[in-house]
RNA sequence: GGGCGCUUAGCUCAGUGGGAGAGCGCUUCGUUCACACCGAAGAGGCCACUGGUUCGAGCCCAGUAGCGCCCACCA
């Protein structure tokens, strides 16, 4: 027996607990038939899951559940990416300490062990939350397995030449002192001093240039003008100087002046300092032209004893003490502040630079016709967010730089030769391996055994953009690969565009020739109520999602997640959140009723014999779970939902319940039956396709009632609806919009008197048009009808015949 | 500067060529034996703006404006 009230905060956890016991998210990986892999995000470990989280990844977990209901075996693994600078940041916060101060090893055991504890509380929540995820699977981006992928990746494409390091100018925060790759720079608007320099032309002259950045000064190494900018047309092959207080030994810097088509005459005065460096303009002209290089600033973000007075100051500072030295030696023209756009380190939002520095890349530069390519051959959904991917290949300027200085990572897996500088990789066997401690395999090719190991860690997307290759088992299980790639569906969200999904579409080019995807569905943000970002607003980083689960509920919750078009962003909604504790409500209320009407009820066969009523809805369902099928499988899983909630609220239960609910109720044994069977065949269909959005009470519901008769173990296992276009009947709509025109006048004419809906009528007079079949199948539905208006008696009315008496009605239709 | 998306009822949004919709909120009514976390009846929109295509446009095309996001060599 269904209990009169549905108590989630008991139901939900015990449920949580049948689906373990039951194994049902169980993948079976010698299943026959149709196969269907998810490429999880697995998400970063710098923090707590959020709301946002719970977002997107419900939105995966609808995908994952509806494929299973329809027969697909589900591979649905999680993992955890656990490793790189925003864990660092993360340990270095939780700890209180800061990894420079700890030491390498002692450094790493603390990450192993604070991640290790907390992607199990992660993992409790995607418990509670239910996504049908099968945690056998479980991964992390830094354990032995996800290593071993990452280096030996890292191997493969070095074999292949798609890999370099190169002592280069490269992006670098001078805040986590590590370089860092072009998808990591965020642009940042930031009030800036915008000042006009005089240099001293040789010739006695003021050449006045405009800059951000004096400090960079010291760096300077050429100026540049446009060569038809006429203003400056007689300068290129002279010199210009500026006394920057900088110099040891010398007064000023004479810089040589330059022409390039680069230099805009519309900006500043149109004369531009080129320094090493300030922006990547610096970066190309410090190579087309073969200038000096002058480092002004150091790893750590201070300036070099390059900048002389000005060493050991940060660059900020050392900004201010130059324009006070250039103001009062009289060298600044015009001042201002302007909002400027600087690029950013998206982890810490410090301002980047640029270091000539040794660094490891991949090759995506010189490959993007074919990047452009895979990503045409996925299917993006929804559709327009594939042009966000294209754009990013075609502007790319950098290759990937995937090594970072830093300490908690996958170290390169190899050896850097001190006698001819060349690196001697690992061999397959040995993986996964750190070079601090292990010797390298063989000598060099040049004969030397004098090695240094390779001291950078990998960026953490060099692990993470295996994904597809870590859950295929990659390189070892070649049969498991085989049938697990490429996966079936990456579900991601669209600020990882640029980095996630176009990192992994490369290793998998690189490495197989082929996509890692069929379809990828991009989600959009979970937003707080005031429309930020959740892991940027104040206000919702209180609110954790554990906390809304058990106030709310984690259906309410889930339906939240899934209320809007796949790939829009979402505030945090309230009412959102309480339309489905209402829907969760009503379709338990609905059950019950349900469960006292089918006692007697076998689910053997269709009756011999369907009422008009029983035909509408059969028809009405039947299109609802065309429509809802096919939403689904074009990733719409709100419009979806809305199909199904409509036909639930309105058809079912406003308008069919109130009309059989005399037959329900009924002696008649053959019309009961009709009307047990059309009830049962709606509420389950109406179960099922809400079971991927509220997993926990469909089930509650699934057990306690339908069970007995569908024989699935868990509702989440049973088979998704039919679509039956047989019951499809157009006449049998047509007679039930009738019926419900009869019922809205019916309850129009109550409400206008303000009687119950419930009030009796004596007589109920309908004219109509009807033709002589529609006639008979209204006589048919007198029962019905009786049942929903309480009209004593209905008369189908002649033409003229409508006189009434007391509180008859007549009515047209 | 470029691109993408959005702009529909007070709020949140659905609606890709023919009837302008849903939920919440609001007004009025109704304790009917599944449900007051309910039901019924209502009020409320020149579908951002301007042109165009079409027999017909919220929907297609061109342009304008505002908002959001992404990107850009950020002197």
């Amino acid at each position: 027996m269904l209990p009169n009230r549905y108590d989630f905060r008991e139901a939900e956890p015990r449920l949580a607990r049948f689906w373990e016991q039951k194994n049902v998210y169980g993948y079976d990986p010698a299943g026959p038939g149709q196969h269907f892999t998810i490429d999880t995000p697995p998400p970063t470990v710098s923090g707590q899951l959020h709301i946002g989280h719970c977002y997107s990844y419900t939105q995966a977990d609808v995908i994952a559940r509806y494929r299973r209901m329809r027969g697909d075996h589900v591979y649905y693994p999680m993992g955890f990416d656990d490793n790189g600078l925003p864990t660092e940041r993360f340990v270095e916060k939780t700890i209180k300490r800061k990894a420079t101060e700890m030491g390498r090893e002692a450094f790493i055991a603390a990450c192993l062990e604070l991640t290790q504890q907390t992607e199990d509380r992660f993992e409790q929540l995607w418990r509670r939350l239910s996504l049908s995820v099968d945690w056998r699977y479980r991964y992390s981006s830094i354990s032995a397995e996800a290593r071993r992928v990452a280096q030996w990746s890292f191997i493969q494409l070095h074999q292949q030449g798609l890999t370099y390091a190169q002592l280069a100018p490269t992006l670098w925060c001078p805040e986590c002192q590590t370089a860092i790759a072009q998808a990591e720079v965020n642009d940042a608007t930031l009030p800036t001093q915008f000042t006009t320099l005089a240099f001293r032309l040789s010739d006695g002259g003021t050449l006045p240039i405009a800059t951000t950045r004096p400090e960079l000064l010291p760096a300077c190494v050429a100026i540049f003008v446009h060569p038809a900018d006429l203003r400056y047309k007689h300068l290129p092959g002279k010199t210009a100087s500026i006394d920057s207080g900088a110099y040891i030994g010398a007064a000023a810097l004479t810089i040589p002046i330059l022409a390039d088509e680069s230099a805009d005459p519309t900006k500043g005065s149109g004369a531009v300092m080129c320094c090493t460096f300030g922006d990547s303009t610096d970066v190309r002209w410090w190579h087309t032209y073969q200038l000096p290089l002058r480092a002004v600033i150091g790893r750590d973000g201070r300036m070099t004893e390059l900048a002389g007075a000005y060493a050991g100051l940060p660059v900020q500072e050392a900004r201010q003490r130059m324009l006070g030295y250039l103001r009062d030696s009289g060298q600044i023209l015009g001042e201002e502040t302007i909002e400027h756009d600087v690029g950013t380190h998206e982890r810490c939002g410090t301002p980047v630079e640029y270091l000539h520095t040794r660094q490891w890349f991949v090759r995506v530069l010189d490959q993007k016709e074919r990047l452009l390519e895979a990503g045409r051959k996925i299917r993006w959904h929804p559709e327009h967010m594939q042009i966000r991917y294209e754009h990013w290949v075609e502007h790319l300027q950098w290759d990937w730089c995937i090594s970072r200085q830093r300490y908690f990572g996958v170290p390169f897996p190899g050896w850097i030769c001190r006698a001819c500088g060349e690196t001697t990789l690992a061999k397959l066997e040995q993986l996964p391996i750190d070079p601090q401690n292990t010797p390298p395999p063989d000598s060099c090719a040049c004969g030397s055994s004098d090695f240094e190991p390779e001291p950078d860690v990998m960026d953490t997307w060099m692990t993470s953009s295996c994904s597809p290759m870590i859950i295929g088992h990659w390189p070892d299980d070649t049969n498991w690969f085989a049938r697990h790639f490429p996966a079936n569906l990456r579900p991601q969200a669209h600020d990882i565009i640029r980095t996630w999904a176009f990192y992994t579409i490369v290793k998998s080019l690189y490495h197989t020739g082929e996509i890692p995807w069929r379809e990828i569905m991009i989600s959009g943000h979970g937003l707080s109520a005031d429309r930020r970002k959740i892991s940027k607003s104040q206000v919702h980083r209180e609110v954790g999602p554990m906390e809304v689960i058990e106030k709310e509920s984690a259906d309410a919750l889930r339906y939240w997640a899934t209320t809007g078009r796949t790939g829009a962003d979402s505030p945090l909604s309230p009412e959102l959140i309480a339309n489905g504790r209402r829907l969760v409500t009503k379709l338990w209320n609905a059950s019950r009723f349900a469960e006292g009407r089918l006692g007697d009820f076998t689910n053997e066969t269709q009756p011999a014999e369907l009422l008009p009523a029983d035909r509408w809805l059969l028809s009405r369902l039947a299109r609802t779970i065309v429509a809802s099928t096919t939403e689904l499988e074009r990733y719409e899983y709100a419009s979806s939902r809305a199909e199904v909630e409509r036909f639930f609220w309105s058809d079912l239960c406003d308008n069919y319940l109130e009309l059989a609910k005399a037959r329900l109720y009924g002696e008649a044994k053959q019309e009961r039956y009709a009307a047990q069977w059309t009830l049962y065949q709606a509420l389950l269909s109406v179960l099922k396709m809400l079971a991927p959005h509220l997993p926990y009470i469909t089930e509650e519901i699934y057990q306690g009632l339908f069970r007995q008769w569908d024989g699935a173990t868990s509702i989440h296992l049973s088979e998704w609806p039919l679509e039956h276009s047989e019951w499809i009947d157009r006449e049998a709509e047509n007679i039930g919009e009738k019926i419900l025109e009869l019922l809205r006048q019916v309850r129009r004419y109550k409400a206008e008197r303000g009687l119950s809906v419930g009030a009796e009528l004596k007589d109920l007079h309908i004219r109509s048009g009807l033709s002589p079949a529609q006639r008979a199948a209204f006589e048919m539905a007198m029962v019905d009808l009786k049942s929903a208006t309480r009209a004593r008696g209905i008369v189908m009315a002649e033409a003229d015949d409508l006189a009434l008496h007391g509180d008859e009605l007549a009515i047209e239709v």
